[in-house]
RNA sequence: GGGCCGGUGGCGGAACCGGUAGACGCGAGGGACUUAAACUCCCUUGGGGGCAACCCUGUGCGGGUUCAAUUCCCGCCCGGCCCACCA
């Protein structure tokens, strides 16, 4: 017997609709429960089959929670502003309004045929200017903290999109969303100071429940180290103000090892300080550097080029004259964009200082190194005439050489000392950098939040050059129609063709203004979405202080790794900030953060569309149904690693679905014998599965269930509670056969059950029994058998006899319900 | 190059805190039911040996700790993901 998933599923799902059963309720005594995913991109593909993942489990763990009681937020709504959506607008000229609409009319229907018990009451979607008014007023608060602000700088640019990119979006020097190559580009962006909050953002990483790869993943991305500034003098002077180059070092103890400077390509002295026959040759190479695009500089493969400037600077430790290069194995983006060259102790200078053959000063010795007699300490740590050729690089850290007055110091001895020299000489201190960078905010496109500014002709605001908010009570700015949604020939947005709406007046002055044509990233609206679930229908405010008490913050939270150092920073970020700013209750936003793996395709590959390999949930909820598609999304494998889809793996999975119901069916309750020693210990194992996450292993303990109750029927009382056990991972199944029953009701009103103790423990345990570690045999025993007992189990077994007759025993380990093991000679 | 994760049957995977390796599912083989098929049910299924009871061997490779190692330690090899000239 096959029973009628497509009957079954849209009976109870129209049920759950009718009754607002995953409802959460505002000021409810029950204590709160918070679980939320990502929020899908509506493209226009439909759900992935790799959605299902994230939200069932979760689901699972919301049902759950609900059945113990708790008011559980169970959310979901879309992040639609995006590429994918604009450039099908350009391809087809429709209005991404509209398609948007049409795409989540498809995943709301695809969401609702699996029967997940999101609260479809509190829906949300960025592209709404109820919801967008928010974004806008938010950024606004970023703006009058003085945190967002317009520069030009050099950013990533994507060759293909036509559009600046965060750091986070450049992947190999290929643009995120497209593959297409990057390339710098200066650019006037707004930015937002990101950076102010790194070290909050990595301390507070202490107080939160994350899976460690993630913890470390945003350590690493924010990338704080700890260092010294230092200022070498260039000399000769090329002009009358004498120019410094600072640079930012972390082995500060390695000064009298610098033999020579490097400034990138885009550091802002070349042209002062390059000598005149230098200058030819200089500026070609800034030039080439440019435009090599982001792939082509990082693909060299630690080939070093660069070129002398011609300027020297003084080293201040050993007051000698060291020349500087440019190169563009320094990048203009980090520290001070030059460096202090130590080829002895750094693998990247050594490389530069063989390739131009420039002098090699070894400042420091492995610790083991200094208790054998050493010749060399002690010899002038001067320039080419005393330099011998080293042959490798020391980048670890020891004892100090060749350093003057600090020789025999150890490094981090030498650094703290050095950097207090400095500090007294006022050639340096002690600084902290971090490889996190300001959010680029802009972008030149039309699908997304305008960003709501308006730069007043006159410049009326002096403090923000000209830049003045729209006022509170005309946002949202929304998005005006377009003719045409490319962008244009200079770079800048479609908006900025639209006369009648750049050009307005200036909120302050009165006067003539014109509007900010850039719009936000598509990262803005989902930096704070889940703050809105909590008040999705408020008009006064982003959410009620009341309710973001109430239910702040997000308890578990679920999404991919790919989000790590994107998303889940910037929202974190973003949610410190309103916490500053005292707009919300809480400093971090999420509790705990789990993350799923991918559904890779059946031949362990990525699904993609081009290869063909894509598996549509619609087909599959079709023909199997939702369940089996729940239960074998579940079961496929642990829930954080890939796993390949298998059609044959759901269809196994129906195969016991069907197996459930056929029982239901045939159960007889005049025939019931008491189960409770079979089901207990299951439901127990699948409860506790859900909590840490191992659903595999719980739809696996339904089978095992099954297996061994065979033909045996149960009491009404136990196929009840293994019906509400089920019924999180396989809901309409279960309420189907909970009404096959002739139970009242939904089963998602009915309390968790409570494990009887007594039924979990075993009388009899399998115990096997070992010879010099090797299983010989098992014995049937109490888990509790006293030695004895067990040791006359044991030696009465005819194996065991046979491999320890005659032979000398030495001991035995019995460990009571694990194993016995008898040590022979 | 760095960080993280992983490597167990033909396949996906299981094994709690070191305690009978291979649960559960798929696939395969055999059988029952059927006029036949589908469905369902039963048996077998890491490799090698043996009629059998059983024996040997086995969790990427090489060592080690232990009564006992898929699990812990050391050294390698391979794969995946993320980051990558970050001074």
């Amino acid at each position: 017997m096959s029973y009628n998933h497509q009957a079954i599923e849209k009976k109870w799902q129209d049920r759950w609709d009718e009754t607002g059963i995953f409802y959460a309720k505002d000021n409810d005594p029950r204590e709160k429960f918070y679980c939320l995913v990502e929020f899908p991109y509506p493209s226009g593909a439909g759900l992935h089959i790799g959605h299902p993942r994230s939200y069932t489990a979760l689901d699972v763990v919301s049902r759950k929670r609900r059945h113990q009681g708790k008011n559980v937020l169970y959310p979901i709504g879309w992040d639609a502003f995006g590429l994918p959506t604009e450039n099908y607008a350009i391809k087809t000229g429709r209005k991404p309004q509209d398609i948007t609409k049409e795409n989540t009319d498809t995943f709301r229907r695809q969401l609702k045929s699996l029967g997940i018990s999101f609260d479809w009451s509190r829906e949300v979607n960025t592209t709404d200017p109820n919801y967008y008014k928010w974004t806008q007023w938010m950024f606004l608060e970023f703006f009058k903290a003085g945190l967002a602000y317009k520069t030009t700088q050099p950013i990533n640019w994507c060759l293909s999109c036509k559009i600046g990119l965060a750091n986070e979006e450049v992947v190999n020097g290929r643009c995120e969303r497209c593959g297409g190559d990057t390339e710098k580009r200066e650019k006037e962006q707004w930015m937002i100071a990101i950076t102010k909050y790194a070290d909050r953002l990595l301390e507070d990483l202490d107080t939160v429940d994350y899976m460690e790869k993630i913890k470390i993943q945003q350590r690493n991305w924010i990338g704080k180290s700890e260092g010294a500034l230092i200022s070498f003098k260039v000399d000769p002077s090329p002009g009358p103000v004498t120019p410094w180059i600072n640079v930012f070092t972390t082995r500060p103890d390695t000064l009298f090892g610098t033999t020579y400077l490097v400034l990138a390509p885009e550091h802002e002295l070349i042209e002062q300080i390059a000598t005149d026959e230098q200058m030819l040759e200089i500026m070609a190479y800034v030039e080439a550097a440019k435009k090599k695009s982001e792939i082509e500089r990082g693909s060299d493969e630690k080939e070093k080029t660069g070129v002398f400037t011609g300027a020297y600077a003084i080293n201040p430790v050993t007051g000698k004259k060291i020349p500087v290069w440019v190169a563009d194995y320094v990048l203009g983006g980090y520290g001070t964009g030059a460096i202090m060259a130590v080829p002895a102790h750094d693998e990247r200078d050594f490389a530069f200082a063989k390739m131009f053959e420039l002098p090699i000063v070894k400042v420091v010795e492995p610790e083991v190194l200094q208790n054998i007699i050493h010749p060399d300490v002690g010899i002038s740590h001067g320039m080419q005439s005393d330099v011998k050729v080293v042959h490798e690089c020391f980048t670890g850290e020891g004892v100090a050489v060749n350093s003057g007055e600090f020789t025999g110091q150890k490094t981090e001895e030498m650094k703290k000392n050095i950097v207090a020299w400095l500090e007294t000489e006022g050639h340096g201190e002690a600084s902290v950098n971090y490889k996190l960078r300001d959010w680029v905010f802009s972008r030149q496109r039309y699908w997304g939040e305008p960003i709501p500014l308006v730069h007043c002709d006159k410049e009326c605001q002096v403090e923000t050059k000209g830049w003045v908010p729209v006022p509170d009570d005309q946002l949202p700015v929304v998005l005006p129609e377009v003719e045409k949604y490319e962008p244009t020939d200079t770079g800048e947005s479609p908006l900025a063709t639209i006369e009648d709406w750049v050009n307005t007046t200036c909120p302050a002055c009165g006067g003539s203004a014109k509007r900010e044509t850039d719009t936000m990233p598509n990262w803005a609206g989902s930096s704070w979405y889940f703050l809105r679930y909590i008040d999705p229908h408020n008009n006064e405010t982003f959410a009620d202080q009341e309710k973001l008490n109430q239910w702040m913050p997000v308890d578990l939270y679920n999404g991919g790794m790919e989000h790590t150092t994107l998303h889940l920073l910037y929202s974190r970020f973003w949610n410190k900030f309103l916490f500053d700013r005292g707009h919300v209750p809480v400093s971090e936003p999420y509790a705990r953060r789990h993350s799923h793996g991918l559904v890779l395709a059946e031949d362990g590959t990525k699904m993609s569309k081009s290869k063909g390999n894509v598996v549509n949930p619609d087909e599959i909820v079709s023909e199997y149904g939702a369940d089996a598609l729940r239960m074998y999304i579940l079961f496929m494998g642990p829930f954080e690693e890939p796993v390949p889809w298998n059609l044959n793996g759901l269809i196994g999975v129906r195969r016991f679905l069907d197996k459930i119901m056929r029982y239901v069916s045939e159960w007889d309750e005049s025939a019931a014998v008491d189960g409770g020693k079979i089901i207990e210990p299951h439901l127990k194992k699948a409860s506790d599965d859900i909590d840490a996450f191992k659903f595999n292993t719980a739809v696996s303990t339904f089978m095992m269930l099954f297996n061994e109750l065979g033909q045996k029927k149960i009491t009404r009382d136990q196929l009840k509670r293994l019906l509400i056990v089920l019924c999180p991972f396989a809901p309409h199944v279960a309420n189907e056969a909970w009404e096959m029953i002739g139970e009242e009701g939904l089963v998602e009103e009915q309390p968790w059950p409570e494990f009887d103790e007594a039924l979990l423990v075993r009388d009899q345990v399998e115990l096997g029994v070992q010879v010099n570690g090797k299983t010989r045999s098992a014995i049937v025993i109490a888990p509790d058998a006293d030695e004895a007992t067990a040791r006359e189990a044991a030696f009465a077994d005819e194996n065991v006899k046979r491999h320890t007759e005659g032979k000398e025993i030495v001991k035995v380990i019995y460990v009571p319900g694990k194993i016995f093991n008898i040590v022979v000679k």
